[in-house]
DNA sequence: TGTCATTGAATGACGTGTCATATAGATTGA
DNA sequence: TCAATCTATATGACACGTCATTCAATGACA
């Protein structure tokens, strides 16, 4: 039977991991945001986004389907997909069998950008996740 | 020496990891955020500095020591203890030795709402952070 | 075919975090 | 002891995320 000493020492497990899983990603999550913010004037969130249409490109990537692979909510993704639109990064095209759909596109800007970014974005996890 | 093929798929392990470990930190916080919203009215981040709180009761807490705590920015902590202050939950006393510092403290209602809290939110804890 | 429910996406109000700055108190050194 | 500098905290402008809602298109079914 557990005693309460126990438990105590289980709860202070358990915040200490917490908190390391909280500091490691605010760290790397910064990291990230800042370098790409820096170099490419895009922050962390609209890298995801371009990094998951570039994924889905030969599959043409509904809006929807952005909303499932991220933990973004749709009306984020919605309003980071209107930034990326307005850099000209990418494009919203209409879907003729269910018109309520969107695809989206990467420009060619957008492929540049995304292939220089994703570099830097690989590298900055690798220096960041350890090992 | 590493091929081309080896890369690609390190880089593909690194961005596996590191959407794992966004999407397990999101469920987390955003678990323990709803819960804590709904049942005592206070975010996250008010827990987290509450919790800090209650931690170094005995030594005295200054802001100071808190920021070094956690991820959060000072102005996020300075912000986050103004909205406990209000609740009622904290007080900030002035420090004599040194009029820039605070101290801050758990007041009776600060005490009784992090101690329940603090129950839920280990719970949460263990039940999103697997093991 | 006309209603009712559902779905994909956009929008507006709002809360909270960040950065840069302000302010007041402390410290240093001439 | 006075200026210059530094330090602890607060504050204001701003960006972004969330929730709730809206809107248009679709589907279901009588």
């Amino acid at each position: 039977m557990a005693t309460t000493r126990d438990r105590q020492l289980e709860d202070r497990e358990l915040v200490e991991q917490w908190r390391d899983i909280q500091s490691s990603y605010f760290r790397t999550a910064g990291a990230i945001d800042r370098a790409l913010e820096a170099k490419f004037d895009i922050g962390l969130n609209e890298f995801e986004i371009l990094d998951l249409v570039a994924e889905s490109e030969e599959s043409s990537c509904r809006m929807k389907s952005l909303g499932e692979r991220t933990p973004m909510t749709q009306s984020a993704v919605s309003k980071v997909v209107d930034r990326l639109e307005k850099a000209g990064l990418v494009s919203r095209q209409t879907c003729e069998e269910d018109r309520r759909s969107l695809f989206l596109e990467l420009t060619e800007a957008g492929r540049a950008l995304h292939s220089t970014a994703a570099v830097e974005h690989r590298a900055l996890l690798k220096a960041n996740l350890g090992s």
